[in-house]
DNA sequence: CATCTTTGATATGTAGGACATAACTACAAG
DNA sequence: CTTGTAGTTATGTCCTACATATCAAAGATG
């Protein structure tokens, strides 16, 4: 009867008091600007001027160590730390928890990425890379089975976001590939670019960065293609 | 003396219970391959299985809860939630507490989108968010101080973000904001580039999609030059 | 008979106390 | 000056207790 109900208002989200802790310490930790190293007060002076249980206080501390915020040494005490800004996504990404949508969005994501990088690919590309690329480009010529071209494929495209320099970049697409192989697994006739992995290589020798761009477009043209 | 020693050792992990028992949950979540919507365990029954105290079992808990993968309601029971993969993140980004290696990835990255963008934006523009972009750009005309030039920058790349009709995408720009200003604010002379946001318009209503990668190009070139 | 009310059971939310453990400090011993 | 020892302190973990929201079923009312 009412199925949809639920769906169109909404349930009201109930701030629990380790959630308002949680916001209060990051607004407290960025008013004060702490630097990575700096001291924080202890576990007992938080809770007391926060006004809750010493137990509440760590559910929230917990989420900020797990974002890697804060770090917590017996004695020492709370030290602000470097947080790992792509920890966290990693352990979300599980493609049959995400939405349809949101898979999508990250797909488009990855091929808009994949079509800015020439720039950065051709401030930093070194011979070595190239080389690597072209080998690991020939490899696919011999395709054992399904499982191998998968692996090619994810080679071949990790190793030109490895060679931009970027390690937030190659990180974020190691990330990416489950969901990857999720949505490519769903296809049910796998289809090539026309522009194979060997031509991109020629293109990084030879060629410009604007051919390699289109290059690197035709190779991911038919996944635009889907799009609409 | 010994100061190096500490680096290059490194600190011993030192996983928590609470570690454990959350890449156990999650984990577990994967493996069972739940939906959302999903009635889990109790706490006291998981606590039991896990062999650990309710309070440990509850900070893990509370870092799932936080990524919303997820929800508790009392008498229920939890329920697995589709998590909000941005959600965490955006606790994360404070300029001041990254470090200067990741912030010029996240700068790079930001870049390489949006060069990237073209042809998403080709896709989905509508003559209405044209015109409306039209609107942002024509703005910029009579400046009025710095703070305004700067609102009117990201009131222009935010349109063009939200253009392209993929939220995540949207947020994701949205979210790098406070680390641009940061970034921004450094420079001592702020430069221009040779293609003015006008410009860009117009490529939008009579260019190719070409032509308006080249344009967004030639507007971000100044950046990719201090790159290196 | 249908609908509203009440009552009880249950799982989470919060509080507080207790103790183990690691790590820092200071001091004594060689 | 290094090494060993004792004491202190803050976190890590466990336990118990109770409040609260919510579901379910029994009971009351028309």
């Amino acid at each position: 009867m009412d199925n949809n109900l639920d769906a169109d208002l909404g349930r009201i989200p109930h701030q629990t008091m380790a959630d308002i802790v949680e916001t209060r310490l990051l607004e407290y930790l960025k008013k004060k600007s702490f630097k990575p190293g700096d001291a924080l007060p202890t576990e007992l002076d938080l809770a007391e001027a926060l006004g809750v249980s010493r137990n509440v206080l760590r559910e929230a501390l917990s989420r900020l160590r797990m974002l890697g915020m804060v770090e917590t040494r017996k004695k020492r005490g709370m030290v602000l730390a470097r947080p790992d800004i792509l920890g966290p996504l990693e352990r979300v990404l599980d493609p049959l928890i995400i939405d349809q949508r949101t898979l999508r969005d990250i797909f488009e994501l990855r091929l808009t990425l994949e079509v800015g990088l020439a720039d950065l690919l051709y401030l930093r590309k070194t011979d070595k890379d190239v080389e690597e690329l072209e080998a690991i480009a020939k490899d696919q010529k011999n395709l054992g089975g399904v499982t191998f071209r998968i692996n090619n494929e994810i080679a071949f495209h990790g190793k030109i976001y490895q060679m931009t320099g970027n390690d937030t970049l190659k990180r974020f697409q190691t990330m990416l590939l489950p969901i990857f192989g999720y949505l490519v697994a769903l296809e049910k006739v796998p289809r090539m670019g026309q522009v194979s992995h060997l031509d991109l290589v020629e293109l990084l020798k030879h060629g410009t960065k604007e051919e390699f761009r289109q290059g690197m477009l035709n190779h991911l043209q038919h996944h635009f293609d889907k799009l609409a």
